[in-house]
DNA sequence: CTGTTAGCGCTTTCAT
DNA sequence: ATGAAAGCGCTAACAG
């Protein structure tokens, strides 16, 4: 089984001192004499010793990890809120434990109790748990941070301020002589998607009085955005502007409106919502959420908190903002 | 600090037991008398007990974790590796830990050491460490896998066939009447970048004999790709085709292109490598590799040989498959 | 079937 | 400045 690797008090032996010492000398505690920290160094150098730092953990209540609960990986949204995170964490010496979360409410709260003893917080994004299955789910002497999931179960939290991007969006559009606006909206039972839809209801009422809003709801998938042009189409459905939950979703619009021969923007405008990479490349219009900046404003406030700071349990709103590209340009060269 | 999280003896104490029959009770073992398992299980659900983590780990020298050494969580083409290695980890029970490694070979060390202790096992993305660098910073009683890194150190490996990869997508060009061809490559000290630009070379000696390759040095980000069109501008060379050594790399070729006004594929057609999902949706000509399986694969041979199967120190190749998209097509239309 | 006990590797009082 | 020993929470012999 090759060479186990060398522990404390191997290196204790080599340097003749007690494994008290080679700790205390290893970490750099000021009341050692040189010559006992250089033979100790020299020792665990020889050795190839490297701390197990499991041990380490469990004797200080210390994992230097957090752990991360997340339902998805698929898309270019969580990728970027990782980064975020991975950034930060990189940082300030801590490293990520990854944890895929299902739907399901149950299989979330096991998630995160598998991470019990493993990592110092959480960081949890669970935006299709409601109020109550969130708050039995999560730990409860576990430090957490809760980013896109429902708040006011006085954890602190990150939400994107979702009403503001799609008020400027349909503002927008109707700014551009377009009244006729649809809505795709992401899954029911999704935080992000009932704000964003309700926001459209409320913009629609002040910028198209008396057209009838039209919502189609979709899966924050790609396909689901060409599904509901099709719908559309076959309601015979008049609209001159599609405002999606997501940017996925715009995207599956787009195909599924060249595919239909309707030209955009000249037809019908589209909007997206996450401003994900790719947006940018398609020339998607679209509302920027700072993905990576919240993953890393998480981080920062939960390491804080670890240190010594306290954890507010307040939720703290991330501005978005409207970035026009072509898909709702009004004619080419337009800003 | 609120509550202080329930352990074994608190839960043997609860069930009048002792903390043996607790552990056995609860981890399912054979030799636990019914009515004793039933008040155990009621106990630590009175009390909330989970098991810590970390303190089983120490005992049974197990984490269930699996350290990922990656150079950069930035882009497409890591994210997509990791989506793999997340969607196996969870159908097998373990769990991931990230660290991001800089280009450095002793950061690299560090950041592998950091995981002793932590992780049963490391997979290791480190494109840009040589051989001896790598061989330096594996710790030696670990078992390892190496993703798109230098193999044949001994070590158990996945690489891309990049030579197969370029080759097709030169003979690709070739057909299509193209035969001045620029090579964008990716960073010295790359495996993958040097891979390709050598079968770039022999592409090129192959299919078009007699013209002198060109190649241009990038970095594998989008800039990289802008950068070296304007170079080969500056440079007044002619050419009617460029095969970047990466997707990103042809994003920024086919922006600097349409910035200086020539028209892909008619006057300039450019193919990538990768296949991130970005390139679908720009119509991007490129060397599909399967990067969600790599990941899966990668986790797949490593949890074996954790499992008791042994870890043979085979390097195995990832077949790739060029996929013609509108960037080379002979016309709108062609497949 | 169940309890006692000895660790896993490390940190940290408490003495000296 | 250093060593001995207790203990972090759990599992696994080893006895009964």
């Amino acid at each position: 089984m090759g060479q186990a690797s060398a522990t404390i008090r191997d290196v204790a032996r080599e340097a003749s001192v007690s494994v008290a010492s080679v700790s205390r000398a290893l970490n750099g505690h000021s009341s050692v004499h040189p010559e006992t920290r250089a033979r100790v160094v020299a020792a665990a150098e020889a050795l190839g010793y490297v701390p197990h730092a499991g041990a380490r953990s469990l004797s200080l209540a210390r994992s230097h990890a957090i752990g991360v609960i997340l339902p998805d990986l698929h898309g270019e949204f969580f990728s970027e809120i990782v980064r975020g995170m991975d950034r930060e964490v990189n940082a300030r010496g801590y490293h990520l434990l990854l944890s895929n979360m299902h739907a399901d409410a149950s299989l979330a709260a096991q998630a995160m109790r598998s991470m019990r003893g493993r990592v110092d917080g959480l960081i949890v994004m669970a935006p299709q748990l409601d109020a109550a299955g969130l708050d039995a789910a999560l730990p409860k002497g576990v430090p957490a941070v809760l980013v896109n999931s429902h708040d006011g179960i006085g954890r602190a939290s990150f939400r994107i301020d979702n009403g503001a991007g799609i008020i400027a969006s349909v503002a927008h559009l109707a700014a551009l002589g377009r009244r006729r606006i649809v809505h795709v909206a992401g899954p029911a039972g999704n935080i992000d998607a009932r704000e964003r839809s309700e926001a459209y209801y409320a913009a629609m009422a002040a910028h198209a009085p008396g057209i009838a809003p039209i919502v189609i709801e979709g899966d924050f998938h790609e396909q689901s955005g060409a599904d509901a042009v099709a719908m559309l189409r076959s309601m015979d459905a008049t609209f001159d502007a599609i405002v999606a939950a997501n940017d996925m979703m715009a995207l599956g619009v787009l195909r599924g409106l060249r595919e239909a021969g309707m030209d955009v923007p000249g037809t019908v405008a589209v909007t997206g919502f996450d401003d994900i990479p790719l947006a940018r490349y398609l020339g998607l219009t679209t509302v920027r959420v700072p993905l990576a900046e919240i993953g890393a404003r998480a981080v920062g406030r939960l390491v804080d908190a670890l240190e010594g700071g306290d954890l507010s349990p307040d939720t703290l709103t991330v501005a978005t903002e409207l970035v026009v590209r072509g898909t709702t340009a009004l004619s080419p060269g337009t800003p």
